[in-house]
DNA sequence: AAATAATACCTAAGAATTTTATGCATAAGA
DNA sequence: TCTTATGCATAAAATTCTTAGGTATTATTT
């Protein structure tokens, strides 16, 4: 029992952290199949490391997100899994599928698109007119 | 009765449209602040036509979701409405409030560092390493 | 030794924001 | 006269997150 109520009074560190800037709802996806296409194959919990380094802390992808959406794309048929057991603990590796990897390129390109349509919007070349 | 059964029949051009980008989650209110910002006051099929205009098409504000933005920017103080009547027909003409105004500060520079993040992993720079 | 943090997976309820599908009304164009 | 454009609006459904748990092992502090 006594760990029982250690699981309940532990404090959680989900996101006690630092000013990270919101992700905007879409994106986790391709984030995702990004990182995937460079390194081959990832864990759930390596991803969020991932993430956060790559951004120096300012991006926080949390697993309430990334578990459900790593399910997704698997059911999609866009994500293999595989499972490794290091140090008697369970890790589940998941990398692209022929069809992910040509998805990958598509929803690359749709992000790009809006970032770009964005920075149009924003940069106020047009305000002179 | 026959103007019933004209509206239910009129086919909504709403999205047939041309290859229209998708609209990330969270951006919207954003957008509209921006444009309010540079343009003073606009009404709402105004900023619907500006969006189309500056993106080339690709970018589509859909009605069904800028009324109920400008609604909640309004009630939250950020927006105030002015009515006008032109050609018989009412207009809406939304401007920044000055907590609008500091609003739109904060929104542009969030936007803008998801934009530096979202750059950051898509570029791969980190995958010769 | 005991407590805490880090690693590693998971799910469910709720919130937020959008799409889709309507409804209504006038003016302009084919 | 039919259709498209202009102009407002709302409601149901879908999507995608956040928040808040739960479980378990290993590493690090205290």
């Amino acid at each position: 029992m006594h760990k029982k109520i250690m699981y309940i009074l532990a404090l959680r560190n989900q996101s006690i952290a630092m000013g990270n800037s919101k992700l905007y709802k879409g994106s986790l996806n391709t984030i995702i199949l990004k990182l995937l296409e460079g390194t081959d194959k990832m864990y759930g919990y390596e991803i969020t490391q991932k993430v956060k380094e790559l951004t120096k802390g300012e991006l926080t992808i949390t697993e309430g997100a990334l578990y459900p959406a790593l399910h997704k794309l698997e059911a999609e048929g866009l994500l293999d899994v595989e499972m490794a057991k290091v140090d008697n603990r369970v890790r589940k590796y998941y990398k692209l599928t022929e069809s992910g990897e040509k998805e990958t390129v598509n929803r690359l390109s749709e992000l790009e698109e809006y970032i770009r349509n964005m920075e149009t919007l924003l940069n106020p070349k047009w305000s002179i007119e």
